[in-house]
DNA sequence: ATGAAAGCGCTAACAA
DNA sequence: TTGTTAGCGCTTTCAT
């Protein structure tokens, strides 16, 4: 059983395939029967418009670059953005390029040729070839979590310094001096703010910055639980740790287990992001929380707008993140 | 800067249009020059064929359907599935059910509508009528983590029975008599499977089934919390829980700390996916492990070989899950 | 209000 | 080896 195309519809109907094309797209105008007579037909037939036939138009489909869809920060706004581009009839395609400029382009090439409607970057972008690449081509984008000031594209971003910021002076008021901090692969905008916003409120708390207590990792939790493993070995270990990313939290509160230390008794611990980790964690993770259904709702929302109207002025958000106080932050107790 | 056409290489090549096809396509014969000339303008012309235009080919998309991606095993399972497809220059479309039907069929549907290449079915199935539609519709599916024996579909699926034996029998060997199973809705045949292997595994160690032991939640980890909690309340309350799922098993773990009970002291619990979930929990957990890459890689091969040959003969893979032994499980100690 | 016909970018059968 | 041409399913003028 094939699928049937427009013209079984028009020959079972009795009229042009022109006259099918209109009451499927509502343009021109029909007679009240034909209409009807073609609806019915269209019904009966379970016709199902190809949306690849018509070669001008696109798929109705976005392109999602992502560092890991395994990331379940990551799958969380996926789903919120997989849900919101249903709405508005659009499907999602996902592009895990593990913040690797070379998959970056690949896939971007790959996209182009599929003729999607646009494409979410929420990806690494330590170069800006692969946008370049998008924008010479007027394929609507919209950034996530990423910034490219020099770009003219819209945009949503938490903020991400004010988030490192309210964690670390948290720590402080906790009367916590000797804070660490671990972060990822240093280079990308988003953890740079986070770097920044930690140095500012050390700075405002008049605690000098040592750069000793900053762990350098790459993005996974093995790296994060020997760094803080490395750290807990000081002559003056830290009383606290700000990790930029869940995972690394999850991994820096292994590292202080198998240091034999207690959470938060012994070693206070942050967190970036709030996904199902920090809820699952055991204790529940003291986090810094991106507002992720309204980033992805927002994301989509901005892109779409886009795609229907590509002159449309390009926006900047910026989300503001809260602090979220669960289990494993304490006073300092030395 | 609009996209280069087939045309515009031509006529730039100064060849005709099939001669652009033929190089592009490696069909036909072409003279070693031409060749050369046609690949030197198209690099130049910076030229990306566009996937849609022929509207006989698909669009080299295969959609997945699973419950949710933002549940982080199904995250992992689509990576994996990502990877591979890529590999075979097929992109992937996620498509988030929740096990509803109505969804389901949305899917379908929209999927059907793109001409995509192969559906991937890794979700509820409550009802087949969603598999019905699509096999009618000679595109290619293949079942993963499902089964629908009545239909020859290429299939591949974890030993849920075995799996679900093998945790209860560790259990038991500990010295564990009663043991409570928490799992999800008990209409899903994967969760039968399990609940099955769990009553088999007691029987045979001549331990009677307690129907009150077996708790069924929705997929939610909270409300694996509560069941957790009301468990523990009983006058004979259980010294073991294995949860059917890593969320439940987290939420199972929850619930034993809120009542003030230790793990493993107190309470021996093993999950059942080896996720992220239990790599990152505390104590790490022991459970039972899907070999999630293998089956991943097993899938998209299966689906790409009947793409590639609609007439292959279909094939049913089962794979066998381990047992990883962590942290959250030992002897009996009453 | 309806229909005929010209494309859209590409493939494939057929001619040259 | 190369080119001509007829589709693929649909949209969109432009006549009728």
């Amino acid at each position: 059983m094939k699928q049937p195309t427009i013209y079984d519809v028009a020959k079972e109907a009795g009229v042009a395939i022109s006259t099918v094309s209109k009451v499927l797209n509502n343009t021109g105008s029909i007679g009240e029967k034909t209409r009807k007579k073609v609806e019915e037909t269209m019904h009966k037939l379970n016709y199902q418009p190809s949306v690849v036939a018509s070669v001008k138009k696109r798929i109705q489909t976005i392109g999602l670059l992502i560092p890991d869809i395994a990331d379940p920060f990551m799958a969380e706004i996926t789903r919120t953005i997989e849900d919101h581009g249903r709405k508005f009839g659009f499907s999602l395609i996902i592009c895990s390029t593990d913040n690797d400029l070379e998959k970056e382009m690949e896939y971007v090439s790959i996209l182009k040729k599929k003729y999607i409607d646009g494409i979410i970057i929420a990806t690494g972008l330590k170069n800006t070839g692969a946008l370049n690449e998008i924008l010479n081509n007027e394929i609507p984008v919209a950034l996530l979590s990423r910034e490219v000031p020099s770009l003219a594209v819209n945009t949503v971003v938490v903020n991400d310094f004010l988030g490192a910021f309210k964690a670390t002076t948290y720590l402080i008021k906790l009367g916590h001096q000797r804070i660490a901090m671990i972060t990822e692969d240093i280079y990308f905008p988003v953890t740079i703010s986070r770097l920044d916003g930690y140095k500012q409120a050390l700075e405002q708390a008049g605690i000098p910055y040592n750069e000793n207590l900053v762990a350098i990792n790459n993005t996974s939790f093995n790296d994060a639980l020997d760094s803080t493993e490395k750290l807990l070995k000081f002559s003056e270990p830290p009383t606290a740790i700000f990790a930029s990313t869940e995972p690394l939290a999850i991994g820096a509160m292994q590292g202080v287990r198998e240091s034999g230390l207690d959470i938060p008794k012994d070693i206070s611990i942050v967190g970036f992001d709030n996904s199902i980790l920090a809820k699952m964690c055991y204790p529940p993770l003291t986090t810094v929380s991106q507002p992720i259904y309204e980033m992805g709702k927002k994301v989509i929302e901005l892109l779409v707008e886009e795609i229907k109207n590509p002159k449309q002025v390009k926006q900047r958000i910026v989300m503001s993140p809260d602090l979220i106080v669960r289990g494993t932050a304490s006073e300092v107790n030395n």
